[in-house]
DNA sequence: GCGACAG
DNA sequence: ATCTTGTCGC
Protein backbone atom coordinates (compact mmCIF):
# COMPACT_ATOMS: atom_id res chain seq x y z
CA UNK A 1 0.00 0.00 0.00
CA UNK A 2 1.20 3.92 -0.84
CA UNK A 3 2.24 5.51 2.50
CA UNK A 4 2.71 9.17 2.92
CA UNK A 5 4.40 11.07 5.95
CA UNK A 6 2.05 13.02 8.70
CA UNK A 7 3.76 16.05 8.71
CA UNK A 8 1.88 17.64 11.13
CA UNK A 9 -2.00 17.36 12.57
CA UNK A 10 -4.74 18.00 10.38
CA UNK A 11 -6.92 19.47 13.22
CA UNK A 12 -6.20 23.15 13.48
CA UNK A 13 -7.62 26.30 13.58
CA UNK A 14 -7.98 28.60 10.56
CA UNK A 15 -5.74 30.60 11.98
CA UNK A 16 -3.24 27.69 12.95
CA UNK A 17 -3.60 26.50 8.91
CA UNK A 18 -2.64 29.82 7.99
CA UNK A 19 0.69 29.55 10.71
CA UNK A 20 1.66 25.89 9.05
CA UNK A 21 0.99 26.79 5.72
CA UNK A 22 4.04 29.74 6.20
CA UNK A 23 5.86 27.32 7.87
CA UNK A 24 5.77 24.53 5.57
CA UNK A 25 6.32 26.75 2.54
CA UNK A 26 10.36 26.58 2.82
CA UNK A 27 9.97 22.68 2.06
CA UNK A 28 8.81 23.04 -1.15
CA UNK A 29 11.21 22.67 -4.20
CA UNK A 30 10.21 23.52 -7.52
CA UNK A 31 12.84 21.98 -9.91
CA UNK A 32 12.98 19.56 -12.93
CA UNK A 33 11.81 16.04 -12.01
CA UNK A 34 14.05 13.06 -10.95
CA UNK A 35 12.85 10.97 -13.38
CA UNK A 36 10.51 10.59 -16.09
CA UNK A 37 7.57 9.64 -14.80
CA UNK A 38 5.51 6.25 -16.33
CA UNK A 39 2.22 6.93 -14.39
CA UNK A 40 0.03 9.62 -13.14
CA UNK A 41 -2.74 9.77 -10.60
CA UNK A 42 -5.69 12.24 -10.69
CA UNK A 43 -7.74 13.17 -7.57
CA UNK A 44 -10.54 14.67 -6.13
CA UNK A 45 -13.12 14.50 -3.30
CA UNK A 46 -17.06 14.97 -4.04
CA UNK A 47 -19.84 15.48 -1.13
CA UNK A 48 -23.59 16.84 -1.14
CA UNK A 49 -24.13 20.18 0.00
CA UNK A 50 -24.31 20.69 3.71
CA UNK A 51 -23.07 17.49 4.26
CA UNK A 52 -20.13 16.09 6.33
CA UNK A 53 -19.56 13.28 4.32
CA UNK A 54 -17.16 13.60 1.39
CA UNK A 55 -15.89 11.15 -1.23
CA UNK A 56 -12.26 11.32 -1.62
CA UNK A 57 -11.15 9.08 -4.86
CA UNK A 58 -7.66 8.78 -6.66
CA UNK A 59 -7.44 7.24 -10.39
CA UNK A 60 -4.09 6.10 -11.60
CA UNK A 61 -3.32 5.87 -15.58
CA UNK A 62 -0.29 5.25 -17.88
CA UNK A 63 1.11 7.98 -19.27
CA UNK A 64 1.61 7.16 -22.98
CA UNK A 65 -1.83 5.13 -23.24
CA UNK A 66 -3.91 7.01 -20.83
CA UNK A 67 -5.39 3.55 -19.45
CA UNK A 68 -6.28 3.63 -16.26
CA UNK A 69 -4.45 0.84 -14.02
CA UNK A 70 -5.94 1.37 -10.50
CA UNK A 71 -8.85 3.69 -9.08
CA UNK A 72 -9.73 3.78 -5.58
CA UNK A 73 -12.18 5.78 -3.47
CA UNK A 74 -13.08 6.15 0.23
CA UNK A 75 -15.98 7.52 2.07
CA UNK A 76 -14.53 9.83 5.08
CA UNK A 77 -15.88 12.81 6.41
CA UNK A 78 -14.37 16.94 6.78
CA UNK A 79 -14.50 18.68 9.27
CA UNK A 80 -12.83 21.78 7.94
CA UNK A 81 -14.52 24.10 6.07
CA UNK A 82 -13.81 25.50 2.29
CA UNK A 83 -12.04 29.20 3.20
CA UNK A 84 -10.50 30.17 -0.52
CA UNK A 85 -6.64 29.56 0.30
CA UNK A 86 -7.23 26.77 2.68
CA UNK A 87 -8.57 23.88 0.46
CA UNK A 88 -5.75 21.76 1.30
CA UNK A 89 -6.81 21.38 5.20
CA UNK A 90 -10.09 20.04 3.80
CA UNK A 91 -9.15 17.89 0.86
CA UNK A 92 -6.33 16.12 1.73
CA UNK A 93 -7.30 14.38 4.97
CA UNK A 94 -9.64 12.43 2.74
CA UNK A 95 -7.70 12.53 -0.43
CA UNK A 96 -4.45 10.80 2.01
CA UNK A 97 -6.75 8.01 3.15
CA UNK A 98 -7.33 7.29 -0.27
CA UNK A 99 -3.51 7.53 -1.12
CA UNK A 100 -3.03 4.74 1.41
CA UNK A 101 -5.08 1.89 -0.25
CA UNK A 102 -3.00 2.34 -3.28
CA UNK A 103 -1.41 -0.76 -4.22
CA UNK A 104 0.80 1.09 -6.79
CA UNK A 105 2.95 4.11 -6.14
CA UNK A 106 2.16 7.01 -8.89
CA UNK A 107 5.48 8.38 -10.04
CA UNK A 108 3.29 12.20 -10.30
CA UNK A 109 0.14 13.54 -9.08
CA UNK A 110 -2.13 16.19 -10.80
CA UNK A 111 -4.70 17.82 -8.35
CA UNK A 112 -7.71 20.02 -8.91
CA UNK A 113 -6.71 23.12 -7.64
CA UNK A 114 -3.21 25.08 -7.29
CA UNK A 115 0.05 24.46 -6.28
CA UNK A 116 2.59 27.46 -6.14
CA UNK A 117 -0.47 29.68 -7.71
CA UNK A 118 -1.62 30.28 -4.24
CA UNK A 119 -1.11 33.88 -2.53
CA UNK A 120 1.13 32.02 0.22
CA UNK A 121 2.83 29.58 -2.70
CA UNK A 122 1.33 26.38 -1.18
CA UNK A 123 -1.64 25.55 -2.65
CA UNK A 124 -3.42 21.89 -1.92
CA UNK A 125 -0.76 20.24 -5.50
CA UNK A 126 2.06 21.62 -2.87
CA UNK A 127 1.19 20.72 0.68
CA UNK A 128 0.14 17.31 -0.52
CA UNK A 129 3.40 17.08 -2.40
CA UNK A 130 5.51 17.61 0.97
CA UNK A 131 3.39 14.60 2.25
CA UNK A 132 3.70 12.16 -0.44
CA UNK A 133 7.10 13.38 -1.02
CA UNK A 134 6.80 13.01 -4.74
CA UNK A 135 6.28 15.35 -7.89
CA UNK A 136 2.95 17.40 -7.81
CA UNK A 137 1.11 19.48 -9.72
CA UNK A 138 -2.03 21.63 -10.08
CA UNK A 139 -4.56 21.97 -12.72
CA UNK A 140 -7.31 24.13 -11.47
CA UNK A 141 -10.39 25.52 -13.40
CA UNK A 142 -10.57 29.30 -12.17
CA UNK A 143 -8.16 30.87 -10.56
CA UNK A 144 -7.38 31.83 -6.94
CA UNK A 145 -4.45 34.70 -7.55
CA UNK A 146 -2.09 35.32 -10.67
CA UNK A 147 -2.58 37.91 -13.14
CA UNK A 148 -2.17 36.64 -17.50
CA UNK A 149 -2.77 38.06 -20.68
CA UNK A 150 -5.50 35.61 -22.68
CA UNK A 151 -3.54 33.17 -24.36
CA UNK A 152 -3.84 32.36 -28.22
CA UNK A 153 -6.78 30.08 -29.12
CA UNK A 154 -5.40 27.09 -30.15
CA UNK A 155 -4.52 24.35 -28.12
CA UNK A 156 -0.68 24.12 -26.66
CA UNK A 157 -0.59 27.82 -26.14
CA UNK A 158 -0.49 29.38 -22.46
CA UNK A 159 0.98 32.45 -20.87
CA UNK A 160 2.40 33.76 -17.31
CA UNK A 161 0.25 33.99 -14.42
CA UNK A 162 2.18 36.22 -12.25
CA UNK A 163 1.51 37.18 -8.72
CA UNK A 164 3.50 40.04 -6.90
CA UNK A 165 6.30 39.89 -9.58
CA UNK A 166 6.47 35.59 -9.45
CA UNK A 167 5.72 33.52 -11.89
CA UNK A 168 3.62 31.60 -10.32
CA UNK A 169 1.75 29.33 -12.83
CA UNK A 170 0.04 29.10 -16.41
CA UNK A 171 -3.00 29.20 -18.48
CA UNK A 172 -3.12 26.77 -20.44
CA UNK A 173 -5.27 26.14 -23.47
CA UNK A 174 -5.96 22.02 -23.53
CA UNK A 175 -8.32 22.17 -26.25
CA UNK A 176 -8.62 24.95 -29.05
CA UNK A 177 -10.89 27.76 -28.78
CA UNK A 178 -12.33 26.39 -24.84
CA UNK A 179 -11.51 28.04 -21.43
CA UNK A 180 -7.98 27.71 -20.32
CA UNK A 181 -7.01 25.52 -17.47
CA UNK A 182 -4.56 26.97 -14.93
CA UNK A 183 -1.38 24.54 -14.18
CA UNK A 184 0.99 24.99 -11.62
CA UNK A 185 4.23 23.24 -9.82
CA UNK A 186 3.30 21.51 -6.81
CA UNK A 187 6.76 20.08 -5.28
CA UNK A 188 9.47 18.22 -6.92
CA UNK A 189 8.60 19.40 -10.58
CA UNK A 190 8.58 22.53 -12.73
CA UNK A 191 6.18 24.82 -14.56
CA UNK A 192 7.34 23.30 -17.81
CA UNK A 193 6.93 20.03 -17.15
CA UNK A 194 3.74 20.40 -15.54
CA UNK A 195 2.39 22.02 -18.77
CA UNK A 196 3.79 19.01 -20.71
CA UNK A 197 2.20 16.30 -18.45
CA UNK A 198 -1.12 18.06 -18.37
CA UNK A 199 -1.34 18.31 -22.53
CA UNK A 200 -0.36 14.43 -22.90
CA UNK A 201 -3.14 13.87 -20.50
CA UNK A 202 -5.54 15.11 -23.06
CA UNK A 203 -7.22 12.54 -24.96
CA UNK A 204 -6.69 15.15 -27.55
CA UNK A 205 -6.21 15.06 -31.40
CA UNK A 206 -8.40 16.79 -33.65
CA UNK A 207 -11.92 17.81 -31.57
CA UNK A 208 -11.64 14.55 -29.24
CA UNK A 209 -10.79 14.87 -25.69
CA UNK A 210 -11.92 17.77 -22.88
CA UNK A 211 -10.85 20.83 -21.97
CA UNK A 212 -10.36 18.85 -18.21
CA UNK A 213 -7.05 16.35 -18.45
CA UNK A 214 -8.04 13.03 -17.99
CA UNK A 215 -6.40 12.01 -14.63
CA UNK A 216 -9.01 14.73 -12.92
CA UNK A 217 -11.84 13.76 -15.03
CA UNK A 218 -11.54 10.39 -14.34
CA UNK A 219 -10.93 10.76 -10.94
CA UNK A 220 -14.37 13.53 -10.57
CA UNK A 221 -16.50 10.74 -12.40
CA UNK A 222 -15.00 8.46 -10.15
CA UNK A 223 -16.23 10.25 -6.67
CA UNK A 224 -19.06 11.03 -8.21
CA UNK A 225 -20.05 7.45 -8.51
CA UNK A 226 -19.24 7.22 -5.31
CA UNK A 227 -21.47 9.34 -4.12
CA UNK A 228 -24.46 8.35 -5.76
CA UNK A 229 -23.66 4.45 -4.42
CA UNK A 230 -23.02 3.48 -8.03
CA UNK A 231 -19.51 1.98 -6.57
CA UNK A 232 -20.84 -0.68 -4.20
CA UNK A 233 -17.49 -2.53 -5.13
CA UNK A 234 -14.91 0.44 -4.06
CA UNK A 235 -16.65 0.42 -0.60
CA UNK A 236 -16.69 -3.39 0.43
C1' DG B 1 -11.83 50.59 3.52
C1' DC B 2 -13.41 47.70 -0.67
C1' DG B 3 -13.36 43.85 -3.53
C1' DA B 4 -11.58 39.05 -4.73
C1' DC B 5 -11.70 34.55 -3.36
C1' DA B 6 -9.00 26.95 -5.85
C1' DG B 7 -13.10 23.21 -4.50
C1' DA C 1 -18.49 21.86 -4.67
C1' DT C 2 -23.81 20.82 -5.78
C1' DC C 3 -28.71 21.69 -7.60
C1' DT C 4 -30.50 21.19 -13.20
C1' DT C 5 -32.84 21.92 -19.25
C1' DG C 6 -32.39 23.93 -22.65
C1' DT C 7 -29.75 26.45 -25.68
C1' DC C 8 -26.22 29.29 -28.29
C1' DG C 9 -22.14 28.65 -31.21
C1' DC C 10 -18.51 26.21 -33.91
Amino acid sequence: MAHYKLLHDWNVTPAEAVALQQQLRSQIRIEPMANSPRTIAGCDISFNKFEETVYAGIVVLDLDTLETIEETGVISTASFPYIPGLLSFREIPSLLEAWSTLKSEPDVVMFDGHGTAHPRRIGIASHAGLFLNRPTFGCGKSVLVGKFNEPLTQRGSWSPMLHYGDVVGAALRTKDKVNPVYVSPGHLIDLETAIDLTLRCHGGRRGFGYRIPEPTRRAHNLVNALRRGERPDLTS
